[in-house]
DNA sequence: CTTGGAATGTCAACAACACTGACGTATTAT
DNA sequence: ATAATACGTCAGTGTTGTTGACATTCCAAG
């Protein structure tokens, strides 16, 4: 067994980055993802929904009155791949759909009363394995937690991050 | 504009978790993920492969010689889902299959020379972002990502990812 | 030595979710 | 009037996942 390089600062406070820390940090990504989605896929495979219709409910959710092209860019999705999803949420009474007062050609989205009771049902699941992560991980891991996944988007997806989160201090 | 709780300790050292934070954490690991598969994308795209290829010359590559059953729990997919990319693999002569010695019903699998150029160039790929993503964080950021990533796991899954960092100190 | 089960491969069918390309319809802006 | 925008939709395609069924090979236990 090799000595493994464990100081991961040199003297001028500059980061030592081995291939075995990167390696950590992307498998840590690919297995903490399925830990993120498995329990709201659980509640979607029920209701034969799928991830696809989860983010539509959570960020009409988020920006209640959004655009259809709004939650285009927001999702990085195509708006034939947008639609179909809608489309089944819209006819199954979960999200509202209104046409614009100010621009007509324009369509606001929003969760009726049973959309917002699923949103909610995905969002606890998901918020419960978070906060059983955040408290075992403690307060200043939860901080570099997502400081490190900001500085991982690409910079148009992290405007779309900050004006949801509209810039509080949390 | 209401005033937000922005202490996240109460007097105890236990977390309070509001539900700002939970969603903050939420989203910024949907739009991270994004940023995360986006660079890998581009070069498996180009190949016609997808992220499915990726991750198995990933984990072959970290543990080469691995038998198909273990790959598979890794992955955590069906084994005929695996089958159709390891097949593709193999057949471009990325991946080489070999029968078991000890026993002949296992194949162990691992990486040709063009195999192994693949899979340095996604993670390549992958590694400048994260890198990027580590420096601008810090050190401390990096230490608190891969804990929280950690509690976020699954228990089975995360006794994979344990097996495959072999419990180093890094 | 036979038999059960494990490891693997494969065929078929299906679903979710992404893509491209093309077309149509309001509605707004120039 | 004309161009551009916002939205919806049809059709086709590809990747990746799923079930279910079946065959083969081989180890291990009775």
């Amino acid at each position: 067994m090799p000595q493994v390089q464990s100081r991961s600062e040199n003297t001028r406070g500059m980061l030592f980055l081995t291939d075995q820390q990167l390696r950590k940090g992307i498998e840590a990504m690919f297995f903490a993802y399925r830990g993120f989605t498995a329990d709201p896929d659980r509640i979607l495979a029920e209701k034969s929904y799928g991830r696809a219709h989860h983010r539509a409910l959570h960020f009409i959710h988020r920006s209640p009155g959004t655009t259809v092209n709004n939650l285009l860019a927001t999702l990085g999705v195509t708006k034939q791949s947008l639609n179909r999803v809608l489309r089944t949420l819209i006819e199954d009474g979960l999200v509202l759909n209104e046409i614009g007062t100010r621009d007509k050609r324009q369509r606001h989205l929003s969760l009726t009363e049973p959309g917002i009771d699923l949103e909610r049902a995905l969002s606890n699941a998901q918020s419960d394995r978070m906060r059983a992560a955040y408290r075992k991980a403690g307060v200043d891991a939860v901080h570099g937690f997502c400081t490190v996944l900001e500085a991982m988007m690409d910079p148009e997806l992290k405007e779309h991050y900050e004006n949801l989160t509209g810039g509080e201090h949390i």
